[in-house]
DNA sequence: CATGAATGAGCGTTCATTCAT
DNA sequence: CATGAATGAACGCTCATTCAT
């Protein structure tokens, strides 16, 4: 990659944090081309230089939030300990993005009023993906019998949509700390898995 | 009541059904009036005369959808079963409440983005006291010792985050039917409850 | 005339005095149709059985208005009195209409904007009617010599505008009353003419 | 100033003007954004780019307006002559201006109707200070003995009215020039002031 | 006669998008 | 590359007007 790449690449990067940014404080369908420039110090016509236009960035913006946050999970994914200590690891991990990124993974709830047929395919099938790492940790505790579950995928949804709901409700000043909840919500889980 | 009034009063039904539709087909943020208008061939101006903006319009649609809700649960609650029983009664029925309405139950998610001071309240209060239910049927079976659960409130954002997921992924088409996700459902609440 | 027409008659009034009245609080831009009929506990679609249209109903506003002005104006001037008492009494009446009906006076300001051809020149006839009154009482003090003006006109044109003026700073919590002011607007006027 | 800055502001003025001009022909309640617009061959939404909305605009208009009629005034002010010339000369500006500006001019006489709360202020107390101007020579003749006058401020008053009510009867065509109104208005104000 | 209801044209405003410089 | 400027389509809302009942 030429310096000229490298450079277009950081600035991409830069609008993705700050459409992150401005997403999470004013919601989706509030956050004009104008805010996300502003962050940047830029003027929204520039935009249209990284990015062919709204959508796209949205899109991108989706994209490098869950995939970072996949690698995370991998990572635990590929660690050495039993199936409920990863489901643990791996439910706080969620827990802990969902709430970080709030608006931003919210995102993933309605792709199909937020994006064209275009891109709706593809992101349909990371976040089925992304769900995969759930039921491949479930799969692993049924085998080896820590986990007695009949029917894992509904428990994956169960897991995730739970999950995903706190951000619904979650304030930094409520009663429970973001560590409270994932404590919580991990042992409630396993309480149903085992 | 007079015949005027009744008509009235079933036109402005009319109009909240319309409204619950295209929020269900489009989100609410891409419900134009003209499309909720188009939907009962009227145009948009009238649907003035029937609430006073747009706000009010979705203000109605909301409460409409939450009083029908809160009734049937109540109903559930004063019968005299296990509370098991009611507990699975209770989610069976608010999933079967949020698969349907999809959308229009899905206003109670963001009201801070929809909708103005002068409502949010009223609809927070409303959203708490529809929460409540579940905290008493916890409560209740925490009491008669039926559940065992630490936490009573975690485990209810638990129980309706997960359900009010559903309408997040449901269709029609799916695998499973509406009857086979809120047995699979309250059976999994359950384990986590006892 | 019959009872019937009597009874329009008279509802036909009601409603222009509920015109003048919204008006005056309003403004004219901002009454509607809705304002006036509210006054009247009627509905607007009613207004239209007795005007044809807005533009209608203000027509006659306006006539109503200046009819009873000008009746007070010309008894006025068939007493036997000095031209400067007759001059006197003509300002103070015009000064009490134009501040007691504000707004609805001052529809005489832009005809051209409120009315369309039809019957701005009937509009006009009956305003330049209302103008010569005050042309002739200074005619008759030139005569005989009580005013020593040489444009008639102008001294005309001054005092009316100047009185017409009135209405938009007068308030009754004002620093001076309706009278005084009344008293000293005269006393200048004359100071003017003689 | 920047070559850009310059060239935006020039068409600020450039939308002023324009405004000034629709306001005079349609009164300022029909001067639409678009009207304003098309008179420059623009499309109303790019109006928005120089003007947060249509109060803001306008605002700005009668601001134009009104600044540069109070530095004429005060230029003449400032001259070292009599006061009766001085009156002279500041009435002939004041017609000059409330005739050639019109309309616009006229937005001074119903801010309330016309501005919100957040302008009103400013907009008052800009009419204030103008009409200050008058009152400032009226007090110096008076003080010097050239004016013989008991009410300042009711004088003051008068010849504001009257000036200001020019622009409702004046017409290019009509019987006198603009510098023979001029004329004699001023000639008969002074008869009323000495 | 009066009303409830509906209409439709128009307005102010927003915002993603484009493009010459 | 970035910007200032402009566009145009869309939306929420208002209101005079119409008309069946």
């Amino acid at each position: 990659m030429s310096l000229r790449e490298r450079k277009a690449a950081k600035k991409k990067e830069d609008i993705l944090r700050s459409a992150s940014l401005v997403i999470s404080r004013n919601g989706y369908q509030n956050a004009t081309m104008e805010d996300i420039a502003a962050e940047l110090l830029m003027t929204k016509g520039s935009l249209y230089y990284y990015f062919k236009n709204k959508e796209e960035l949205l899109y991108n913006c989706h994209n490098l939030i869950l995939s970072s946050a996949m690698e995370k999970l991998e990572a635990i994914c590929s660690e050495k300990i039993s199936s409920m200590d990863k489901m643990k690891k791996v439910i706080k991990a969620h827990l802990d993005i969902a709430i970080r990124e709030k608006e931003v993974f919210n995102l993933i709830v309605k792709p199909e009023q937020l994006f064209s047929e275009e891109n709706i395919e593809e992101i349909i099938e990371k976040r089925d993906n992304y769900a995969k790492i759930f039921d491949r940790v479930i799969a692993e505790g049924v085998k080896n019998e820590e986990f007695t579950i009949s029917n894992p995928k509904m428990a994956r949804m169960i897991i995730l949509g739970a999950s995903n709901w706190v951000q619904v409700w979650y304030s930094a000043e409520g009663q429970y700390s973001k560590e409270e909840i994932e404590d919580i919500y991990a042992e409630y889980f396993l309480r149903m898995l085992v």
